[in-house]
DNA sequence: ATTTTATTTCGATATTTCTAGAAATATAGT
DNA sequence: ACTATATTTCTAGAAATATCGAAATAAAAT
């Protein structure tokens, strides 16, 4: 994970729609979950649903597995793990010489 | 950290140039960077730079204080930490019944 | 007071993103 | 083959964002 990915992946999650919907398929573990529950959990249309998820697939942090009519999502776990190690590696407090977070003057 | 608060900070440092800037800052240390300092490194004109800044400031991730005629900018990294928290918490595997990431079928 | 330095605000344009209806596609059932 | 279901792609208007030059503001130096 680079600056670069790491932006892109940060402006992703970045929509409160698109962070609902992650969120939505976190909880829903390893089965993941139908578009069409998160459609009806979330209220929103299907075409805008479905740009949503489109954005969230492109940088991999969700994957789409169509079962039969439906297509079934899943958060790549992975992907945001990777993310929260460069967020905590390099961005938080942990260079040496600092650790409050208050500025020096 | 709510759901909408985290939204709105990965958003902004969702963009290259932000997440950019806010990495100098963790960097920095306490004595935060000088704007001016920044632009050099970043090379970017200082209108537009000065947006991004603003727009860091607005999500209290960054904060800046006058000394002199220049103005110094801090990361604030408590906001940092909450937002890696709420991701840690809420966006990662760890919900009972889950581990792998893999979808199950 | 004038000038210099540092940075912001304004203004204008270009680009991206959001939203959602309509049409298209894919799959399964009859 | 036809129908129903599930979801995407197409399309387009509205809203937000990015970019950056020019003008304005703030503070210090002379």
């Amino acid at each position: 994970m680079n600056e670069e990915i790491a932006a892109k992946c940060l402006s992703e999650l970045g929509s409160p729609t698109r962070l609902a919907v992650f969120r939505l398929l976190v909880r829903a573990g390893p089965d993941g979950m139908v578009v069409g529950d998160i459609q009806r959990r979330l209220r929103i249309p299907a075409s805008t649903l479905s740009h949503h998820i489109a954005r969230l697939t492109w940088t991999g942090l969700v994957e789409r597995r169509r079962r039969g009519r439906s297509l079934h999502c899943f958060a790549r776990h992975q992907v945001m793990d990777d993310l929260v190690n460069f967020l905590t590696a390099e961005c938080c407090a942990g260079f040496a010489g600092e650790a409050t977070g208050q500025p020096a003057a």
